[in-house]
DNA sequence: GCGAATTAGTCACCAATCGCGAACAATGTC
DNA sequence: GACATTGTTCGCGATTGGTGACTAATTCGC
């Protein structure tokens, strides 16, 4: 990715590579050739190409194949200084699904969120807003979803949205809502996990929905 | 805004400004000298000010005062030319309350969102990006009150609600929901508006709330 | 082989919330 | 003063959400 070649480029793609890493989300770093442990986020140059075509080729460059999702973040400037000298970065979030291969033991690490390492500021403030839109948008778009393998347990999905909520679901509860949502459709495939009744599969799967007439939902303001 | 120095520069910032027009909202569009019936959203050319600084600088002097409310939607390239040349955009969006004093008349003027005349592509996706996004976080900020003036009525509250979500809310169910999430508190001041009841004053004033453990809306999914 | 342990999936009860119509309150109009 | 008009509140029925307990299917230890 990081091939500086115009000394100043005038604005860089920073992509926020997330993945669930032992009941944590996690990020992957790259370790800057300078610095021995210094890491960083992997990040573009702007090549006249479009955002999203350079945020795409930035993610492509580190995994060897595309995030299942990803979202511009917004427009950073932040005072403080970039590694590559731009005036402004434009970050990018990309879910990768628990699974995939990636290229850990290189110059990549995936950090758990709560163990990563210092940054530069804008790229800790690119983090911390990645992190914190991906739970804000939890409701609105599949999310959870995206950071799971295409089949997966009912039990693994609540995992992962206990991971990304912070706080636990009640079993009963989490199933009537998913069903009543339509998101998901069984597989006739049984996945036996070492001791206990083997789970069903489920993929994700959304259906139109009746529209839905609930009203506002006040109360998620002044959270 | 506009003045053009450096010809091309690294990026501009473009700023949609809105307010509640007639039942609808309204975008602040600016007159372009050259064409005589092209019209422009406001927009700045980076100083290495800082983004926020430049969105700031934008409306001010579009406004003569600061929006109520300010936000960045994102950066956006989209393909095609932006009337400053430049190679990516930042937008912000802005709020403005009804009754704020606005420079109508000169080469600025109010357009409906339905009557909005043909934009420079990208500024017309920031637009579009500007009011989804708006419409999307209004259970996350305080948009509507943003809109509102200091002080207003619980009528004037729930038909700003209405305009922002399209449809028709219950009053009942509106005000339940309002004392509910402690949003707002009465003043001593009550408004007689023609033939009717008069009606209290309110102000924005959100208070502390306890937990408020209610699951996740997985019905909010694939809307 | 058999029961304990473990994990998946469902049911039923109860409380909180929501949609909705109607009642009540305070003002202007005739 | 009767009536229209607007603001404010009440209460009922239906839906939704939180919760514990129940059933189902498998592994493990003996």
């Amino acid at each position: 990715m990081p091939d500086r070649r115009p000394k100043k480029a005038s604005h860089t793609i920073d992509v926020v590579l997330l993945t669930a890493v032992r009941a944590q989300l996690g990020v992957l770093l790259w370790r800057t050739p300078e610095g021995r442990e210094k890491w960083s986020l992997p990040w573009e140059t702007a090549r006249g190409e479009g955002l999203e075509a350079s945020a795409a080729r930035a993610a492509r460059a580190v995994l060897g194949s595309d995030p299942a999702w990803m979202e511009q973040i917004g427009a950073f400037d932040d005072s403080k200084r970039h590694p590559g000298e731009a005036e402004i970065s434009v970050g990018y979030v990309g879910l990768i699904s628990v699974g995939t291969p990636s290229p850990v033991g290189g110059n990549y690490a995936w950090f758990p969120l709560s163990d990563v390492p210092q940054l530069a500021p804008r790229q800790r403030a690119i983090l911390d807003t990645a992190v914190s839109m991906i739970r804000l948008r939890m409701d609105q778009s599949p999310v959870a979803f995206k950071l799971l393998p295409q089949m997966f347990t009912l039990t693994e999905l609540q995992h992962m949205y206990e991971l990304l909520l912070g706080k636990r679901l009640h079993k009963a509860s989490f199933r009537r809502a998913l069903t009543g949502a339509w998101l998901v459709e069984p597989t006739d495939e049984w996945r036996s996990e070492g001791r206990g009744r083997p789970a069903q599969l489920y993929r994700y799967a959304p259906r139109k929905r009746r529209p839905a007439q609930r009203g506002i939902r006040l109360d998620l303001l002044s959270s």
